[in-house]
DNA sequence: AGCACGCCGACT
DNA sequence: GTCGGCGTGCTC
């Protein structure tokens, strides 16, 4: 029999054949090289009683959007090896072949149906822990999705195969007369290619409907169509050159630099390789040799450097290396910070607060200087053997942060970012299962990782709205998964913010969680000194250019001259967020979206922010053909513009989603502003997150009232949130730094919570109006979203349902339908149900009802087509 | 979520 | 008849 093969992850192309010569109705015909091969000796014939018993099944779950887990039989051949929460291939459906993961192994064959066989083993370890299953079908339940979902977006795509059906012609095919015009056509095109997918054929035949030609030309053997399976992940592989060891020795050496005299150039090379490894005084270090790019990059001549490879003076070897060991600048381990008084004032009664409680809040001020107390935190937990996750935003993680526990915690840290790439992410999974990493830094999907022996998890930001995930299902809240990851695994979780959500803070006045305040700032720095600037007071005196009052300018001009360093926040991007005519007043709008379209002015385009949308810049209104077009608003697009024309002297750079596309953009806009190099920086809330520069002492926030008065019970909390972190960008050090924010109405309450940095009057305002509304943290939310390409039939399919679901939950408790604040995006009319649920109610009994009614509308013939999706503790 | 299958109307 | 469009239901 057959050697069994567990795939290593090495083995990164190779094809499975699906079905192939024979017609479609039969099943596979298996390749030679194939596990198929072997499955195919068990097929039904060949079982007895016995067999059957001793056949082992695999409940898998698939990284679909389906409501089951499946069962696959394992061949005889894996059963020994395979493993609960290893990955498996499969084929699913008639064509599609995944990655899916074990979640049971048993003896039960399945009674209505034939289980398809395993087409291979991909891990001989788990790749997904028991902790880690439980977790999804947690999440799955708890999120009202499908556990498939939940497996897709834990697993970062480097773990998973993507397979694509590709076609083939069939060289043996000796029938040309069989075949009609059209499927002569077909198999030109194939003739010209390797193999091609079911679209690239259709698109180059130009033919439409391609599958039923592909399924004769299978009926005629004309072609073979397989499935092209890809493991994702390849590791980092160096190039590097040494010399021969025969040369470690003077003489040998000697002889040979003089054999190359004949030999000009061969004998710069290894002269060259000479200036970068003393190959007579340290002979280990020629054995561990340089990267070829290196030498390449020398200038050496690449034909003299490959006939020395040739003929055997230098050799070529490659070694596996992490990606994260790159950079050794970043492993000049610094020692443990000092705290300071408050800071080991905080750090004990943290320890002190998680005897009693599982959950802690770390309320402290910006600039307080919450990392180092996070850092001797974590340094206490690795200490006792325990597991570390640190989570962060997504935006504040490319910052300095990283940089700084780098040099503290070395390659013992794990980094989980979406800048970085997929394979740089199975490292880290692969590091947390082989105990490599035993802390990782990372976003809000690094809760997906497979610790199992977590002490502590750190949510810094906790107030962030980017740790709830929103498009693809599972909609989960990073911050509570945490809490309950953690309860699982007897780990502490840590909460910090310098402006905490509602919910937690009244979880941590109530008793849930344990409190812990910072209220000084780090060193001599001060709080920066808010100040309200009256747009509509300074309109009235006819002190306003270009919507910046005139002692906004006068500031900035004063920050200028003194060489220091200005920030304006608008969250807006683009340049105008929409555009309208003089004469007819018609403003551009998307065709797909019920929003106006943005103008990007570099690019010449109208944008639209929902769907993608882009258009050139029209020259004349597209309704009545004026060439008075006006832009109105402003981007942050526009707000540079004005200014340069105000400052013309003045170096100003822009920072959001357009100017940041890249990682290096990113990274090098920051360091520009880190050398002072700029100016004034204008920004989107992107500048709010984490960035420390230093001789920033003005921030400008250009338009606060928009923020304010967005149509959200979180609207003033959000507000105020992202208005304190934008302050905290201002001042440092010994500097007070000033905040001027712009609003037509500084009366506003909320302001003057912000002026003075008062979040205990902004906890009570709000706290207040939950209560009286039933918001949380009173309530949970679960809204429902109605999608349909017709007006008419999103809204009757939203009636139906929320009157389904008033009937048992009561009207009190169901609102809605509404419609939303965009009423249509890609062309799909949208309405909202909001679901509220007091603390006491059953909410798995809730959910389930929530769920059937959901069911049956989606099922009901009569609103066929529509759309819904559950978000759980929506935002 | 794909995607094949099947029914149906339009067109040769 | 055949082709292409659209609706429906399944995936172990």
């Amino acid at each position: 029999m057959k050697v069994v093969r567990i795939l290593d992850y090495s083995i990164r192309l190779r094809t499975i054949q699906i079905y192939g010569i024979k017609p479609l109705s039969q099943s596979r015909v298996a390749d030679q090289n194939d596990f198929s091969v072997n499955c195919s000796m068990f097929t039904q014939a060949h079982h007895t009683d016995f067999l059957e018993e001793t056949t082992i099944f695999a409940d898998v779950i698939v990284p679909v959007a389906v409501p089951n887990l499946f069962t696959y039989r394992v061949p005889r051949q894996l059963a020994e090896h395979i493993r609960i929460g290893a990955r498996v291939v499969v084929q699913f459906g008639k064509t599609k072949v995944v990655t899916a993961v074990v979640a049971h192994l048993h003896h039960q064959p399945p009674q209505k149906y034939q289980a398809k066989y395993i087409l291979e083993l991909l891990d001989e370890t788990p790749m997904v822990i028991p902790q880690q299953l439980s977790l999804f079908q947690w999440i799955a339940d708890y999120y009202m999705c499908h556990v498939g979902e939940v497996l897709n977006v834990a697993l970062p795509s480097g773990l998973k195969i993507s397979s694509l059906s590709k076609v083939q012609f069939n060289p043996a095919f000796d029938q040309p007369e069989l075949l009609t015009e059209k499927e002569a056509l077909l198999i030109e095109e194939l003739k010209k290619h390797q193999a091609l997918t079911y679209d690239e054929l259709a698109r180059l035949a130009d033919v439409k409907q391609v599958y039923h030609l592909i399924k004769t030309l299978v009926q005629k053997r004309a072609i073979i169509i397989f499935e092209e399976i890809k493991e994702k992940y390849t590791p980092k592989i160096l190039k590097k050159i040494r010399l021969n060891a025969f040369y470690e020795n003077p003489s040998a050496l000697t002889s040979l630099l003089q054999d190359l005299e004949r030999t000009p150039k061969q004998q710069e090379v290894v002269l060259h390789y000479l200036r970068y490894v003393p190959v007579l005084r340290s002979p280990e270090l020629n054995q561990k040799g340089v990267e070829k790019s290196a030498l390449s990059k020398a200038n050496v001549s690449e034909s003299s450097l490959q006939t020395l490879l040739k003929n055997g003076v230098l050799e070529q070897f490659e070694v596996i290396v992490s990606r994260f060991e790159d950079n050794p600048d970043d492993f000049v381990e610094a020692p443990t910070p000092i705290l300071s008084a408050s800071q080991s004032q905080a750090f004990s009664e943290i320890m002190e607060a998680f005897q009693q409680k599982d959950t802690v809040l770390l309320h402290g001020i910006t600039g307080s200087g919450k990392t180092e107390v996070y850092i001797k935190l974590i340094e206490e937990v690795l200490a006792s053997g325990s597991q570390v996750l640190y989570l962060l935003p997504e935006i504040a993680l490319t910052t300095q942060i990283v940089v700084r526990l780098r040099k503290v915690f070395g390659d013992k840290m794990g980094i989980y970012h979406s800048r970085f790439s997929d394979n740089e992410r199975v490292e880290v999974w692969k590091g947390v299962i082989s105990g490599k990493y035993a802390f990782v830094i990372g976003v809000r999907s690094a809760i997906f990782l497979p610790f199992d022996n977590l002490g502590l998890i750190i949510v810094d930001e906790e107030h962030e709205a980017s740790y709830k995930q929103f498009d693809p299902a599972p909609r989960y809240h990073a911050r509570d998964v945490a809490v309950v990851i953690a309860h699982t695994q007897q780990a502490k979780v840590l909460l910090g913010s310098a402006t905490p959500a509602i919910e937690t803070y009244y979880n941590a006045l109530t008793g849930r969680y344990g409190l812990v305040k910072m209220t000084q700032r780090f060193g001599n720095a001060q709080l920066p000194d808010i100040q309200l600037i009256d747009l509509k007071n300074a309109r009235k005196q006819k002190e306003v250019k270009g919507d910046f009052a005139q002692s906004v300018l006068g500031a900035l001009q004063h920050n200028f001259e003194q060489k220091e360093q200005s920030i304006i926040f608008q969250n807006r991007r683009g340049y105008a967020p929409y555009i309208q005519c003089d004469d007819c007043d018609t403003i551009a709008s998307c065709p797909n979206c019920d929003v106006s379209l943005t103008h990007h002015y570099s690019q010449h385009e109208l944008r639209c922010h929902y769907c993608g949308y882009h258009e050139a810049m029209y020259k004349t209104c597209q309704a009545c053909g004026s060439v008075k077009l006006r832009s109105r608003g402003y981007g942050t697009e526009k707000i540079e513009e004005e200014l340069q024309e105000l400052f013309p002297s003045a170096k100003i750079a822009r920072m959001d989603l357009d100017t940041t596309r890249t990682k290096t953009a990113f990274q090098t806009l920051i360091n520009e502003v880190e050398s002072g190099a700029i100016d004034i920086l204008v920004g989107t809330q992107m500048i709010s997150k984490g960035l420390d520069f230093e001789k920033v002492s003005l921030v400008c926030i250009f338009d606060a009232d928009r923020i304010i008065h967005f149509p959200d019970f979180r609207a003033s909390e959000r507000a105020f949130q992202l208005f304190t972190q934008v302050a905290g960008r201002a001042g440092r050090r010994n500097i007070q730094g000033k905040v001027l924010i712009q609003t037509n109405n500084p009366q506003q309450k909320l302001l003057h919570q912000i002026a003075q940095n008062d979040y205990e009057g902004l906890y009570q305002s709000e706290i207040e109006e939950r209560q009286a509304f039933a918001y949380p943290p009173f309530t949970r939310l679960i809204r429902l979203t109605i999608k349909h390409t017709e007006e008419a039939l999103a809204n009757k399919t939203a009636q139906a349902l929320s009157n389904k679901l008033a009937e048992k939950l009561s009207k009190q408790r169901v609102l809605g339908p509404e419609k939303p604040l965009v009423e249509r995006i890609r062309n799909q009319f949208i309405y909202e149900i909001l679901i509220k649920l007091e603390k006491s109610i059953n909410l798995k009994g809730a959910k389930q009802y929530i769920h059937e009614q959901v069911e049956s509308i989606i099922t009901d013939k009569q609103f066929k087509g529509a759309s819904i999706i559950i978000d759980v503790d929506c935002m």
